[in-house]
DNA sequence: GCCAACGTTGGC
DNA sequence: GCCAACGTTGGC
């Protein structure tokens, strides 16, 4: 059991997206970055993860999803039509991973960036690291709870 | 819109 | 294998 924290546009995919159809999977798709895929695949039916709102008005955690289905091939790399297509991906080997989510909670408010920042214990999260450009990171059980407590 | 930081590409 | 050029990310 492990927990996350995964970036996402609100434009693209906002917690509301989760909210508004609750039992319906949200297939987590598009990942084109290696290091963020392998931690896509290390996630496990079960783990919980964090929603993070980047490049918008308000920025910060928006609430908890949990992995209902674990790493697959994305199938948006082999969709000539989508933007995430992959023309060097192939069915038997696929190079892009995906993972299916659904809501957990939405936070009762957004956690701001900028408090994020003021929270004990986060030295080592990825998401605070100068240039750090990774989306999809893990979050240790402390740094879980530091978060949590926050909100 | 700016720009720093980063990852990827491709020529050599 | 090096590295310059380029495209992207993402906060401000």
């Amino acid at each position: 059991m492990a927990n996350w924290l995964v970036k996402t546009e609100p434009d693209e995919c906002s917690i509301d997206d989760f909210a508004a159809n609750p039992d319906k999977p949200v297939v987590w798709e598009g990942v084109r970055n290696y290091q963020a895929r392998n931690f896509l695949s290390d996630m496990a039916v079960g783990d919980e993860v964090f929603i993070y709102h980047s490049s918008c008005q308000h920025i910060g955690i928006a609430g908890i999803v949990k992995v209902v289905r674990a790493a697959y091939p994305d199938p948006a790399q082999f969709d000539p039509v989508s933007p995430y297509f992959d023309g060097k991906s192939t069915a038997d080997k696929p190079r892009w991973q995906a993972v299916d989510m659904v809501l957990v909670d939405k936070l009762p408010r957004l956690l701001p960036l900028a408090e994020i920042k003021s929270l004990p214990g986060l030295h080592d999260l990825a998401l605070l690291k100068k240039g750090s450009r990774l989306s999809v990171m893990p979050v240790s059980q402390a740094e879980w709870d530091v978060i949590l407590k926050a909100v």
